[in-house]
DNA sequence: CTAATTGTTCGGAACATTCCGAACAAGATA
DNA sequence: TATCTTGTTCGGAATGTTCCGAACAATTAG
């Protein structure tokens, strides 16, 4: 059985690859190994071995990208962070942008290449499929969901 | 209207963010917006400004990425390079590599936290969910495939 | 076989990024 | 108000990556 501290690793470099940095991405490991229930920046700290400073971009960092929040429980001095609802949703809602990017990409490829028909084509083609993507993709989304509320809730209705 | 040479430097940002270098992510904004028939190192180097190591370096990483592939004309004494007939299939190929990755990730991070039941939710919950996009994700694809297939050729079976 | 050209590999320089420690701002308690 | 704690910002060090120029291997023409 593997280690949960190996996890954390694990993640640092996996999340990094997604565009986080190595801290954030262990941040990320932390908060989906542990109770998260109580994880705050000095705790963070110390299980990781950073620096406050970096721990606060890092936090800042995921915070703006939608995958943590961070909330202030009743008479407490301190913020404390959790992963969002619905965190891979965020995620691949991100991937998203990307699609759309690359759409708008393809469309200023076609804005210069003017009338050469083969560059034209292999736009045209770029710009249709990430277009397609960018708007499939939600419904698998949603359709997950579905699926997801439906597996947990069998014939229920919230 | 914009600039071929604007497009290819997008290109190279764009590309970049993939996990690309640089220039590779230029070479691609040529090959894209060029005729591309007939792109050959030296006319790359010259073109983006760049060493011819660097280049050997970019073009290697693209032609192992699957996104271009060298051919030889006969008679010519040096390899030209164009795009791979499905690049961007391959490159959303390689993200779901990157889903069947996470949906790993978070098996290793079931193997790690033992038992705890709300650690074990959220971790079972994130490789569902990558499992599910793994699962998916190539269905788009082939719905891609079939519908650009039937816009080009209406009624006709290749 | 010799010479020339194409493509790869290697060492070092330039560059960007990340991180730490220290100074700073903001809020709460006594 | 004074003090303590929390969180952010800034300059510098360290790290990793990318790129260039030079040396090397391989292939082709003469």
């Amino acid at each position: 059985m593997a280690d949960v501290e190996e996890f954390v690793e694990s993640a640092g470099l996996y999340f990094e690859r997604l565009g986080l940095s190595r801290t954030a991405g262990r941040v990320m490991g932390c908060l989906l190994a542990d109770t998260g229930e109580a994880a705050d920046a000095p705790g963070l700290c110390e299980r990781l071995g950073v620096a406050k400073s970096s721990m606060s971009v890092a936090l800042n960092q995921l915070e703006q990208g939608g995958l943590i929040e961070r909330y202030r429980p009743p008479r407490a001095r301190r913020d404390h962070y959790r992963l969002t609802d619905d965190v891979f949703g965020r995620a691949f809602r991100a991937k998203m942008a990307e699609f759309a990017a690359f759409t708008a990409l393809a469309e200023q490829g076609l804005d210069a290449v003017g009338d050469h028909p083969v560059a034209r084509a292999r736009l045209e083609n770029m710009r249709d499929m990430y277009a397609f993507m960018a708007r499939e993709f939600p419904k698998l989304l949603d359709r997950w969901d579905t699926e997801r509320t439906d597996a947990h809730r069998p014939g229920g209705s919230d």
